[in-house]
DNA sequence: GGGGCCATTAAGAAACCCTTAAGAACGGGA
DNA sequence: TCCCGTTCTTAAGGGTTTCTTAATGGCCCC
């Protein structure tokens, strides 16, 4: 199989030497995206999703603790490990305070680092149900095929997505699913619409049509 | 019959109202177990086997989602309906990501707790009938032989196939046959066509004809 | 060769689903 | 608070699948 097996790492570091160096050092086992200042590293975090991010302290335009804590208020808890050239302990708290998952002082140990990112992504990936070659993130909000990008879904693609993969080959009534993901209507077509767009944000033989009886998630063997 | 055929139901619950309001509601339906902290309600869990369990989301020593957490970590997959006070779908997405099976917010309503109560109770596994190498999923609407694809059948198709399923080596006759699957018609020549859409779509050899008689599936052996 | 019976194909009608679009509701940022 | 973008919800037309009917051709037995 060609695809890319490593997990996606964002990376903000405004230093010209060290962020290029952290990238090289980390290129084998991430896929590596490395941004130089605060703003576009939040852009970047909100845009797709990550399998773990590394963000300086000290950063321009928009400073690391206060990334992290945006992205944790957004809900998005990727695991985060930030770095800094100051020890002190209470700026430890703060930065773990923030939200970071794990903390480094410059000047850092390569392997450690490397080990620390292991643990990060080996204790924080989440929970994924595996539907077809697709995997599900719900807690993220996202999918991703074993052949491709990473999409992302909203709250009600994801929900309705998670309700008929609770039990592939099961096929579930409009009504049943409006039951338990759009409790506030009572009208069967929003099913139809949120199909719609799940089959076009991920594939059209994910879903498939029980005509007259409802929907359900196929099972890889068609 | 003298034994109970209740399913049981580990109630984890520590509203002092609440709690016994629950299991009364209930007692008609299900054999219940009020425990009222969490670990308690993860021992009971685990000391023996539940059809099914009610669990709080906020409770005193052990919070019902770790307490779910807990139970999946152990391979316990009783299904799991989680109560809480709040509302928010985040909320919702972490009670279902830790592994709940349902999710209702206080205040509920007593009949839609027992609707799906039911729900979580009832198989999910949808039965499948036997036909030769074959085997059919009615409710699905799918017919897939070993290793073979599936196949999608359409609502006649499937009926049709269900009720020369019912009794293998009998010979149905036309009439028979339309009087159970298209009583909207009493011309038996459409039973001919859809006995061909089956065999297009199967296979050439699973339902047999019998001339000047009818249709039947297999002779016992093929 | 004729007659009965079955296999196959086709086509109109009905039921149902897909797709698009647009307004409402929601939430975040200025 | 207001504005703007996203998401949710509703609605409706067009398109597809499915049902039903019917006609033709093949096979076998008489």
């Amino acid at each position: 199989m060609t695809t890319d097996a490593r997990p996606s790492l964002l990376l903000v570091e405004d230093d010209p030497v060290l962020g290029p160096l952290i990238a090289e050092l980390l290129e084998g086992d991430y896929r590596i995206s490395l941004v130089a200042d605060g703003r576009r590293g939040l852009s970047s975090a909100l845009g797709q999703p990550w399998d773990v991010m590394v963000i300086d302290r000290g950063l321009p335009g928009l400073d690391g603790i206060a990334l992290i804590s945006a992205l944790r208020a957004k809900g998005i808890s990727t695991p985060v490990l930030i770095l800094t050239a100051l020890g002190a302990t209470d700026e430890k708290v703060r930065g773990l305070d923030a939200g970071a998952n794990d903390y480094m002082s410059k000047p850092f140990d390569a392997g450690e680092l490397g080990a620390r990112l292991r643990a990060l992504t080996r204790s924080y990936t989440q929970p994924t149900v595996s539907i077809g070659d697709w995997e599900l993130n719900a807690v993220g909000r996202s999918v991703r095929s074993v052949y491709g990008p990473l999409v992302t879904l909203t709250a009600k693609e994801c929900e309705l997505l998670a309700a008929l993969a609770t039990d592939p080959d099961r096929v579930f009534s409009r009504d049943e699913l409006i039951g338990s993901v759009f409790p506030s209507t009572d009208q069967p077509s929003v099913i139809d619409t949120y199909v719609h767009h799940l089959r076009r944000k991920i594939s059209r033989n994910v879903i498939r049509t029980v005509h007259g009886v409802g929907y359900q998630i196929g099972d890889g063997h068609e």
